[in-house]
DNA sequence: GGAGACGAGATTGTATACATAATTGTGCTT
DNA sequence: AAGCACAATTATGTATACAATCTCGTCTCC
């Protein structure tokens, strides 16, 4: 429809394209992707589209259903605590080896982060302060300087998205950035100790901020659609 | 050429089988995957192929060369210390919950894997042997219930795979059964810290049993084809 | 009036055709 | 004879055409 820019749209500009606008929640879970529709939007044919969306797929960010298409992923709450599972064994001990390596211009790429983030904040753009939030978890893998172990935590975290759509409860305010912040002293000062500690207490908290009961759960929407 | 039961071969089914060719080793690292040949080993289009491709790409196993086609991956010296910091964070958790949550029907699947694998090695099928000594690692994580991390060392897995074919040196014999039986006494006894225990020593021994000195490295195969 | 079956429309699954880039072989020039 | 340029071939990148399947509306029958 927009897309001002309007690169020359390969198979991945389209991935990531698509990865970020799930990310920011302008795609809900559950959206159906159209192969046709998604072409005419970006003006390519069907057969790149497909590539896309069997890419993030492979991500479990889109769910392929048989013969009725791609559909934004809805994970179940057996699969966000899956997801939390994983971020567990994985990031405490990744903060921890980025703040031993930490450098002037890997500081100045996160402080960047959480300022970009505050002004989406402020300026309302809570998809954009969410997508700004998980890139600085990226950012942390990066600075570990491990390719495989960023790639899993890059998918984790938008799987994270995903969840936080479905299951957050908003009571809990957006505290991450104090968060974030504790982190980023932890790095200045490089006490990896201390970052593994603070990157354990963020995601216990992230997970505690969920509604996780298994109660409305499946189908989606439906049944907390018409719950009274 | 052979696959004498021919299933209705579908982009999954192709995927598993170049995947098990790659796993057992029938397909070296830098083998080039030609779509057209693809196509006509399993009667499909390159269509299919080109997803299945795609599906193993998106797991490293084989690497993509723009307008030069698919090749087995052939990994650095660089990622396989990666995939086995990545192992190191994932596995020895996921044994202990595995050890913790261990049932009889599974102790039952691990001790067949266990007696396949001797019974390969026996008749001299080192790639099957290899493959099952794989599947064993990821059948704990599927005993500890756990699908997502299961997906992630299911392809770290895959990819150690391709590093013991390029970086094993021969002088450290096949120890791994051991190591395995050793876990399975661990989680007979649910003993979840031995379980831990072990999995750290077992990925340890195996890192130390490659040759991870960047010395030749990169070219893959010619280099050290001509070197005299 | 409602339940089930049938068929039209729409969407995905697969194959094929065309476009484009890389490799290789050939021949000319020096 | 060696080196470069160009053309033919081969393989991948992309689009389109055809086939199979599902959805949904409508019609019929009870």
């Amino acid at each position: 429809m927009n897309h001002m820019q309007m690169p020359p749209w390969t198979v991945e500009t389209v991935a990531t394209d698509l990865e970020r606008a799930i990310h920011e929640h302008r795609l809900p879970p559950g959206t159906k992707l159209g192969e046709d529709e998604l072409g005419e939007v970006y003006g390519i044919s069907r057969t790149l589209v497909r590539a896309a969306l069997q890419s993030l797929g492979h991500r479990r960010l889109v769910e392929h259903r048989r013969n009725r298409g791609a559909f934004v992923a809805q994970p179940t709450v057996r699969e966000a605590r899956e997801v939390f599972e994983a971020r567990a064994l994985l990031e405490p001990r990744t903060a921890r080896s980025a703040a031993e390596r930490s450098t002037p211009e890997s500081m100045a790429i996160l402080r960047a982060h959480i300022r970009d983030e505050h002004a989406a904040l402020a300026a309302g753009e809570h998809g954009k302060a969410l997508h700004l939030s998980g890139q600085f978890h990226i950012e942390i893998a990066r600075m570990a300087d491990q390719a495989t172990i960023e790639a899993f935590i890059s998918e984790l975290v938008a799987r994270s998205s995903l969840i936080i759509a479905l299951y957050w409860q908003r009571r809990a305010a957006m505290c991450e950035s104090h968060a974030h912040n504790a982190l980023i002293t932890a790095f200045e000062n490089k006490d990896g100790t201390l970052a593994e500690d603070l990157m354990k207490q963020h995601l216990l908290d992230l997970v505690t901020s969920l509604d996780l009961r298994n109660i409305t759960s499946m189908p989606g929407s439906l049944r907390e659609a018409l719950a009274r």
